[in-house]
DNA sequence: AGTCAAGTGTCAGATATCTGACAGTTTTTT
DNA sequence: AAAAAACTGTCAGATATCTGACACTTGACT
């Protein structure tokens, strides 16, 4: 999911912004390195510019994705939660003291600042909502229905092409099952006609609003 | 499980604070009364004053209990989620507009607000890595250690005494799973003598770091 | 005293999901 | 081109939890 609606490099053009603009740095990070891991020292935040990055919380040997942030997404590094690049990143970073003298001087950075954590927030309501009330083969469903609603491309037919480029087992990660039973269930799915894999990592829809009536409702 | 660990009333009387107060009124509600429901037209933030509130999730004829909100605490009406009163309640009431107004002219309350969604935001990681990672038992044992470290009397005799206030479906609403199921391990932490229901409603752990080795520990 | 509602303990059967295993495929590395 | 690694599909057995049922206790109301 993503964690964010609008998109903060947008506003970051704005002129009140300046500020805050010139107290952030450009830092970038290989495929796979950590942006940080729970009880880390520094206390960031920071705006994905470039790439994918994974957040997830971690036990034993264990994970459960809670998202996947896009360019645009703003993140903190104090949240308890494991941050990995899934691809080659870059991001502008600046630390919570500088980040709070911003917002002494220009409060609409706070409020919008506490608009991307109610986000954050309704969206961790979402996933537990998921996680109590339904089972998994409804998460798996609501998953790709809220992928293909942001990153699908609708075709000419009706249909909805969707490059999730996860494995199987991130996508277990996700909707915190196991690979196997996600496997299983994706394969009924396309037994049944509500899905299609075109190239590996890429699913085709051909009928969303069908995918949909699978989907229990959660909260209106 | 409380959403905060500083009491935001006692910070209210700071005079920095004078503004804010001002634009706040009381609101009185009867045990039992939603203060509000998902989909409300009105867009509040409120401090409780008195009483005990509850914030859940619901999905048909499902509940899951995402806290137990007490005095000095705040909260937010827009968040997708039920709140209703468990005893008769006292709030400070205030819209959204004229908090946003309060925090132009004063950026700390802006940064308490902050800190307030970064709590709750944690503590909603918690509840997911709780789901997603542990059993109901782990769930149940972890639920009676955090209470009986914020509201849990210490005796002489090294042993903790919890007055919970909850029935037995309450409880289960809290770590999501059946009454029936809760009633069962409740029972069998009591026979293996790591618990004692004294008074109806109320616990008794006889020691507190022995039940800790049953909580299978999550993110350190 | 008697009825009622709410809370509780426990059982038995159904079920969703997990674990471990293994074989087949694709991709990457050497 | 060969070898290694990563990913995938599927099965069978184990298991935690749910549902529905029923009986028991307690306190409240008439």
């Amino acid at each position: 999911m993503k964690f964010l609606k609008e998109n903060l490099l947008d506003h970051l053009n704005r002129p009140e912004f300046s500020q805050l603009r010139s107290e952030l740095t450009t830092r970038r990070f290989p495929k796979g390195a950590f942006i940080c891991q729970p009880g880390a020292a520094e206390n960031l935040v920071f705006i994905i510019v470039k790439g994918r990055i994974r957040v997830y919380l971690g036990y034993d040997d264990k994970e459960f994705n809670l998202g996947i942030l896009s360019p645009g997404d703003l993140y903190s590094t104090h949240t308890g939660t494991f941050v990995q690049a899934m691809t080659g990143i870059e991001l502008l970073v600046t630390d919570v003291a500088s980040f709070r003298r911003s917002m002494a001087s220009h409060p609409e950075i706070g409020t919008a600042m506490i608009r991307v954590l109610g986000d954050i927030l309704k969206t961790s309501f979402d996933i537990i909502g998921g996680l109590v009330f339904k089972d998994t083969n409804s998460r798996l469903v609501s998953l790709i229905l809220s992928e293909a609603d942001k990153h699908g491309k609708e075709m000419e037919n009706g249909s909805v092409r969707l490059e999730l480029a996860l494995s199987v087992e991130q996508i277990a990660g996700l909707v915190g099952a196991s690979r196997q039973t996600v496997s299983t269930l994706l394969n009924r799915l396309i037994r049944d006609g509500f899905l299609e894999r075109s190239d590996p990592g890429c699913f085709l829809i051909p009928d969303p609003s069908a995918l949909k009536t699978l989907d229990g409702v959660f909260l209106s």
